[in-house]
DNA sequence: TGGCAAACCATACATATGTATGGTATGGAA
DNA sequence: TTCCATACCATACATATGTATGGTTTGCCA
């Protein structure tokens, strides 16, 4: 064996590595160096490319700070709004409540987040007080929940489509089902997924 | 007004730098000039400076893409383990099927996820198929929700203590409460949400 | 014994990057 | 008009950072 452990240093280097990518900003090669009281820079660096090399971490050449995990990390970050009147959820989504942290939705669609109110849901295991992630759309397939408004307010449905009729279905047999007129229908967005929160916070701060 | 409307530029450049950290990497003073087209480094610098000054965005002074977002620590990915047999946290953990975004935990708390399997716990509307997001802890109180390992595997219920008793209780009247003894019973963590995705890609994949 | 690979060190260099100073153009207000 | 703030440009400089070359020490193995 050599100065340490063969691998031994290297997995520290790898774990540091993955943390400080996971925390926001992968380090730079001297950073590595420093962290490991290596005298050299060269010795860091040696670890990393052996990294790469390993297909353990990847590597932007000539970037800065140009380490990345194998898997595509990052995430978006959702608006979670708290009530959505009718025309207004432009508004809301410019004052939301807080944000809550997504992997990255595909391009081009926009993702927001709204507290469940009532039991109409109960059915489908969506309760008071969970949090649903919806895409904003303006349609959506029969069978599919959907954020839609009805009386002025945002209500999450079963959305069904059949022999020309449009209805939102609660899934709890004490909620009737809704028939509103299809012209007038206005669907938000399809639930996307679906968040139970058993401790707080859950939620990053609106403002710093 | 000048060049361009005032507020306006800045806005986009707020969120260029936004979605950039929220991706992974913030950019680089030179990136954004880059980004938006300037002529001069210094310009997309004032942007840069000015947001800072308003207090929506941190920077760390002489450090390469030292731009933090207020409500600062970033997010955490945690691993999403399949099943896990007794003993086999650790060895899940290190072999994770992906990985999904959560709020930054508290220090020195270490998370992990589960697909959730059965219907014992459809009553806390807990359904087959959600995904448990788990605070590693060998100990919880009266009523939560554990995650503990019997049988030689990973079950979800609710803990009750009771007069020197420990049972793991199932919601669903179907399922039979589960008394081990106390000295055996292995309890992995509370369950701190659920989560159910209706739609894939739901996970960060585990590799490229 | 010699060869070899792993781990580490020393130093140098090119580029990337943060920072600083001074200037120009536009529009609004005193 | 003058003054000023905003937005932008041009250039320079110090530091940070990625990269390259060569050397040293240690332990393993033929």
């Amino acid at each position: 064996m050599a100065y340490t452990t063969p691998g031994q240093t290297r997995e520290k280097v790898f774990r540091l590595v993955r943390e400080r990518i996971l925390a926001g900003l992968p380090p730079t090669v001297r950073e590595v160096q420093r962290a490991f009281g290596f005298q050299s820079v060269q010795t860091a660096r040696e670890h990393l490319d052996a990294l790469v090399a390993e297909g353990r971490l990847h590597k932007e050449p000539g970037r800065s700070r140009g380490f990345r995990l194998p898997f595509a990390s990052g995430f978006a970050l959702v608006p979670l709004l708290g009530q959505v009147q009718a025309g207004a959820l432009t508004t809301a989504i410019e004052n939301p409540e807080g944000y809550l942290p997504v992997a990255p939705p595909a391009a081009g669609s926009e993702l927001f987040a709204l507290r469940v109110r009532g039991e109409s849901m109960i059915g489908a295991g969506i309760l008071p007080g969970d949090i649903a992630i919806v895409r904003r759309q303006p349609t959506a397939d029969h069978g599919e929940i959907v954020v839609a408004m009805v009386d002025d307010e945002a209500t999450v449905k079963r959305l069904h489509l059949r022999r020309g009729r449009v209805e939102l279905h609660p899934e709890n047999p004490a909620f009737p089902v809704i028939a509103p007129n299809p012209r007038a229908l206005v669907i938000l967005g399809k639930v996307i997924e679906v968040r139970r929160y058993f401790e707080e916070p859950a939620v990053v701060e609106a403002s710093s």
